[in-house]
DNA sequence: ACAAAAGTGTTATGTGTACACCCATGA
DNA sequence: TCATGGGTGTACACATAACACTTTTGT
């Protein structure tokens, strides 16, 4: 029940001859990621969730749009390999960076079998400006992405849902801002990110009495109104708990 | 900060000869498995956690404890792989097969870089017991595991903590025992995982509250006292949440 | 002065926890 | 009838949610 039937993802998928070679390859293995930042909407320019995806160059999907990754190289661990092959794609360097899931269906990917060793990340809308080229590398809308290549709607999906899950009891929402930053943005981060309306007196008790984050004494000006507090991030309690576990995250049911 | 540096899992590490072979070889992919049991503890014989150990036969570790695992065989999914292994090397059959994580750390395995996607498991006292020779295969008590094989002391660790922690918000402490069990063999499931003392009759509200449990008109008869009901677990309500992810868990900080 | 967002107070409702108590059965 | 675990009731602490209200700024 609670068992499940991964797909496939590919990236530099060799495509292996026949059927008799496939039958024989061991299968290959790769890194992906899904990159999650926060970008104003064309329409409303309230800030929605955006993703970066890379246009296939050669087959299988040539063309067709798919998450950033490669294979793994020999000298490189799991995290470094998913960094690496980021700024090597996208030109982005996330601060956040954890392990989503690892897909492994026999039909992934059409030649040669694929794992796929899937990363997601939080990007910063400083660092989420793209340097590479703009034709095969492109910022799309997380709730409209579609006709993506191989699995990648799935893991997309997925990586959708372990965010809005995780967002509702860690602190991730500030990898989505900058240093300094007002409880209406803080606000607007997980509006966005749960795509509801939170009340703004509540939601500031609730962030205020947790920890980890501490009011400045600066505050945002330029507005049209009272200039709002700036607070800061400083992570969870100096002498927390002391994690002895690879991966931090919850899954429901 | 939340990026992880993974260490080192192998399961069937052919040990390729020199460091030179070794930088260009491709990374060899295993699947490996904490598999958990409830069986009574030797001094107070009040149920507690035990897992499945098996002895390496050969380099490197040969001698040394390790978790059941195997490579990645062309025709198999991720969790058929798992499962196949498992019935090879220890005859169990776990209902509840989840995935864990992927260790990937440079140095997991001496030889050979492995990079390994390991799951977890729950068990039933009834299919708990090995048919496997009674050398090679054992059972260890969770807490009690020391001085494994690779990097799997640090696996058990987490998955212990994934057990844990899903155990407060997931439906799966059923998985530990038959069709049928009284509230208070529930608890006791609880009460083992999580080693704390839980409120008979707030325990008793609470799981009858949650969905997916059913009172059954059977009664347990031959103990000292009252006879209990017997309940069953039906699983999640009917029509619920239908999912669109693989996995299913939280994670914290 | 007025609009609008920042920020505070108050109350209703729900949920977790501690614990007193009754019920049903075997011996 | 008595001991014991099965099972129910209840009161308190605390978190969440709804919303009225005050404060501070720019225009």
């Amino acid at each position: 029940m609670d068992q499940w039937q991964p797909l496939t993802v590919p990236v530099q998928a060799n495509p292996v001859g026949n059927v008799e070679e496939r039958r024989l390859a061991a299968p290959g293995l790769a890194i992906s990621t899904v990159i999650f930042a926060l970008k104003p909407s064309e329409t409303s320019g309230r800030p929605t969730l955006w993703l970066p995806l890379v246009r296939r160059i050669r087959e299988p999907f040539k063309g067709q749009w798919a998450l950033p990754g490669g294979p793994l190289r020999h000298d490189e661990s799991l995290p470094e390999a998913a960094s690496r092959n980021l700024l090597d794609t996208t030109g982005l360097a996330p601060r956040y960076l954890e392990q989503l899931y690892a897909f492994g269906g026999l039909h992934r990917s059409p030649a040669q079998r694929v794992v796929s060793i899937v990363y997601w990340a939080l990007v910063q809308p400083e660092e989420a400006e793209l340097p590479g080229e703009e034709e095969n590398v492109r910022w799309f809308r997380a709730d409209k992405v579609t006709d993506l290549a191989f699995d990648h709607q799935e893991i997309v999906d997925y990586a959708l849902w372990r965010l809005r899950n995780k967002m509702e009891y860690a602190s991730i929402a500030f990898h989505f801002l900058g240093e300094y930053f007002t409880l209406a943005q803080l606000r607007e981060v997980y509006e966005a990110v749960l795509d509801k309306p939170l009340d703004p007196a509540n939601f500031r008790r609730h962030v205020t009495n947790a920890v980890g984050i501490e009011p400045s004494d600066r505050y945002l000006q330029g507005g049209k109104h009272r200039p709002p507090r700036l607070y800061r991030y400083t992570g969870p309690a100096p002498s927390s708990t002391p994690r002895t576990a690879p991966n931090t995250a919850r899954n429901p049911s």
